[in-house]
DNA sequence: TCGCATGAGTTAGACCCTATAACTTCAGGG
DNA sequence: CCCTGAAGTTATAGGGTCTAACTCATGCGA
């Protein structure tokens, strides 16, 4: 690797910068989105209240970079599992963990949006990242068309999917994919499933085996 | 109707809190729950701040009686529809107008809890209404055992489903319902199909259609 | 090596919010 | 008809975000 030309300024900055991301990560998991403080935050690092700002511009700027890191975060669990030769099964098993992992992390993705709120380019070019993976392992297991409404649709649609040759059955089985993944995720991180007693694994495999024809 | 038997106090104060909700629903709808105020909603009634700790002890009371009223909310709209005869693909397209109707509301039930928030127990007794109502339905299709594992493990842990007679594959046709009907509105209301370009219905239906076999 | 520009940190304070306490006012019900 | 209690008020404590104005020290260019 080659030498950090940065001086020491910048490389002090950034590790504060990681350090609060970190608290602000503890605090998230513990007290959710809604209740992040940065005071508390900055009283933990030692220094008071207005400090925080030379790191971060406001409160947004903090859950933005977030929410960067979280996407982040997944793309590369899912990118690691793509490589190691994961299926679509175990690509769906990759996002039920990260998620399980840090169920806050999982909402400050896919959980309620605050209105008006408008995510930076960069993550939606993680999200295509993400996405692309998907839409990948779909390609590697040569979906045949299924002729539904949905699937001429999509080809009509199909400026998320970068790529112009892939099948559109491929794009439609890829979105199914993430419908399927957030039906089960959203409602077991959100409790949903909490004094109904039956285990939410069986019924997450369940869902991608059906996805998968079997 | 029998006469109200409740003098001009509870009445007034009946009036009141429903103005307070309904003043609650609008700033919802623009700013979300996380930026809820009572203080906002006093000087739009003209009163001035504490007053409101009258008619609610706290804003987490408020949340609550909102939260209560969108599960009856949703409770009626399904009980309705199915007594006019609507099948499960009605169902759901009874729940998608819903949550479509008033975004922040379907979110403030199925989007993010805040963590140590628990709902108290007459709205636990509307969900099991709601899941009852879907139930029904597929009770109604008389559907097939599938000898899926899920579908044993259900038949071990039916506490949630109230009446015992439920056969266990209604049970797992109904918890998927469920997940497939969340698994796009929960990404649609999020906005994370917004840049995409494609009709949400249209992968709404497909899914839909694929759930009941089709 | 020296000096200073710049960045890191401070306190004070404006402004938002929730919530409580202590008070006044008024009207419904015994 | 009176008086109790409910409805509303202001004051205040305490928490939060964020800006302004300041001090201090350090790393960088000359």
């Amino acid at each position: 690797m080659g030498a950090d030309v940065t001086g020491p300024r910048e490389r002090y900055r950034a590790q504060v910068r990681a350090e609060i991301k970190q608290r602000a990560w503890e605090q998230l998991a513990t007290t959710g989105v809604s209740a992040l403080s940065l005071k508390a935050i900055a009283e933990q690092l030692g220094m008071s209240g207005p400090a925080l700002y030379r790191y971060f511009a406001s409160r947004d700027e903090l859950i933005t970079a977030l929410i960067r890191d979280a996407y982040r975060s997944l793309a590369d669990a899912l990118r690691t599992a793509a490589d190691a030769g994961a299926d679509v099964a175990g690509l769906a098993h990759t996002v039920r963990a990260w998620a399980l992992d840090d169920p806050q992390r999982y909402l400050l993705i896919w959980g309620t949006p605050v209105p008006g709120y408008h995510a930076p380019d960069d993550t939606t070019a993680i999200s295509a990242e993400i996405m692309a993976t998907v839409v990948d392992a779909y390609r590697r297991r040569d979906v045949q068309p299924s002729g539904r409404r949905i699937e001429a649709h999509l080809d009509d649609h199909r400026g998320w999917a970068g790529d112009p040759t892939v099948p559109a059955a491929a794009l439609r089985q890829a979105l199914a994919f993430w419908t399927r993944v957030h039906g089960v995720l959203s409602l077991e991180l959100a409790g949903h499933f909490a004094d109904m007693g039956f285990d939410p694994a069986l019924l997450f495999d369940d869902e991608i085996d059906d996805l998968l024809g079997r």
